[in-house]
DNA sequence: CTGTTAGCGCATTCAA
DNA sequence: TTGAATGCGCTAACAG
């Protein structure tokens, strides 16, 4: 419970000023190799360390990010929150992290606030784009006194972004079903408010189209991404279809559901039906059978968030105008025995 | 980029002192009713909302909570992490978020180190419990100048914690086996450094020498959480006891890699072996066949935890000594297919 | 009930 | 290369 050490104490133990400590800790070139030496014994001696807040209020910029997300117990959210902490910390930034929980809810501007507040020095936007619920965001987005960077949004000129190419994502998966051969091709999509499921949505209907395929309508079945929600659109499909010969099912854990009803309806996977899932979740590779599904680094979108929130950072400090930067991360499609024609 | 407003473009505005803005934001009741009213009106008209920076400064002491964790891909931590965030934001806490990418890692110490250096106000420790790689921090625990609570740990009779009753768990599953008239029945553990593993292990092995069964090293099988390991220990525990009819598997994506191996290797579960799982993340409901498996409400665990924080603290704000509080959750079998006697 | 003074710990600006 | 003065935005302690 022993006061804290202050940057006074170490200057008086030291013999020097407050100053020359401050100079020290920011490494910054003007002072003696023997003063800074001496300093930073005596720094350590004490075991001294900056307060961040008082950093913070007289730089008037902290070394915290902040976050705002959402359903983290899902594997693609939590994956992405990972990377964007472990980004951080190798450039040296604290997180502050936000959770909604529902991308709809308009907390999600209290939350901006809340971090505003906190002089977070950059935010990554990692919430489900639905619909315009952002539109006041975006209203402010150009005289914000910090950067901010979307992740899996419906990309924006004026918006540094990262995403995923969910619609490439959705094209490879039926594909996939199309080259083997699969006549009538089903999907299951996420919850169609979502960007994200609308852009997967997209790429099996180009597939389709491109192949002369009609009568789409009665191939798709929404789902909310839960494995329960899989397991009824599954009933639904091979009840409203039964001519259904492939699945692609918009993320693994609908793709778990969708399994479990399939063989419950008395078809084998894949003889006497096809699925893809999306995510390459860990346990996809345990499904029975094993599950084809398209892998999306989102670890890396993560990462790549940060990176780039840094780089506004430099330019501003620059006084460059930091430009927004884009990145599409490509998936890759994981091909296991789920939709293997035998 | 407008620069922010401040409590004395407030005080000026409303023709006070920023000493009687201060008071208003802070609910001080010595103020009169007049003067609250108009100095409130003040500060949504401007659109004002105080520097938490400069706040956590003054006070020594911020709104922010520090948490730090790991693993939370995995269903489990990312609830308890969800569990602390909602009760945070009840509260009215921030959230500074630290990861560690291994249980073992020091970087915990660092990761404790740079949340002091942000003030904050509490720390949430949800970190699994391996080992004694944690004697740094309850070396200072007693003189530490903010509370700590932690999350699934062994217990200590001078710290706050919340943990869920893995034993009881491993109680559960195993006599829910035993009940039904299985008599060898295996076990696939966690990662045995995990103190969590070891209690499930423990729960297990208490009732099967209660039923009188010995030699029970041959029935277990060390995993390490994942599918994969899951697949693995499965192959080589049917190889190496060919008599197992039922097995505990302490967590749900082990069972699911179980479930995998043990059908590829001709047994039909559960007509030919029983299986339980630990964690009912959703999709065991969903398994094939639908998973028996041990309920743990960690969003809960989560919630009591900042509870108990909160309860800390302000029994440190009246001068009380907050004792140390302690919870122990419950779990909960949740029985389906994969482990019923047909 | 309200205002004044002072200081939280650090970094910026200017002077030496 | 170093130091002194000043202020970041807010609140505790005291005065009125």
């Amino acid at each position: 419970m022993a006061k804290e050490v202050t940057i006074k104490d170490v200057a008086r133990e030291a013999g020097v000023s407050p100053m020359t400590v401050s100079r020290v800790l920011n490494n910054r070139p003007d002072v003696s190799a023997k003063t800074r030496k001496h300093v930073q014994q005596v720094i350590s001696h004490l075991g001294y360390s900056p307060s961040e807040v008082a950093r913070s209020l007289s730089q008037g910029r902290s070394n915290t990010l902040g976050v705002v997300t959402s359903a983290i117990e899902y594997y693609g959210p939590s994956r992405a929150l990972v990377g964007i902490e472990r980004r951080a910390n190798e450039l040296g930034f604290s997180l502050m992290v936000k959770l909604l929980h529902n991308p709809l809810e308009s907390r999600g501007e209290q939350a901006f606030h809340e971090l505003m507040a906190n002089q977070v020095a950059g935010v990554v936007w990692a919430v489900a784009e639905m619909g315009s619920q952002r539109q006041w965001l975006y209203e402010q987005l150009s005289d914000l006194a910090i950067p901010i960077v979307f992740i899996n949004m419906a990309p924006r000129l004026d918006t540094s972004f990262v995403t995923v190419n969910n619609r490439l994502g959705g094209r490879l998966a039926t594909e996939h079903l199309a080259d083997q051969g699969y006549e009538h091709i089903g999907i299951i999509t996420g919850p169609l408010a979502w960007w994200e499921a609308r852009e997967r949505e997209l790429g099996w209907r180009e597939i389709q189209q491109e192949g002369g395929r009609n009568d789409l309508e009665v191939l798709k079945v929404e789902g909310d991404w839960t494995a329960a929600s899989g397991y009824r659109a599954m009933l639904t499909l091979l009840e409203r279809a039964p001519h259904v010969d492939a699945v692609f099912v918009c993320n693994d854990s609908m793709a778990q559901g969708a399994l479990q009803a399939a063989t419950s309806r008395g078809r084998s996977i894949p003889a006497n039906l096809a699925v893809v899932g999306f995510d390459d979740i860990p346990e996809s590779a345990y499904f029975i059978p094993p599950l084809t599904t398209v892998r999306q680094d989102l670890l890396s979108v993560g990462r790549q968030a940060v990176s780039q929130l840094h780089d506004q950072l430099v330019a501003r400090k620059n006084q460059e105008n930091g430009l927004a930067q884009a990145t599409i991360v490509e998936p890759q499609l994981i091909v296991r025995r789920s939709s293997l024609k035998e």
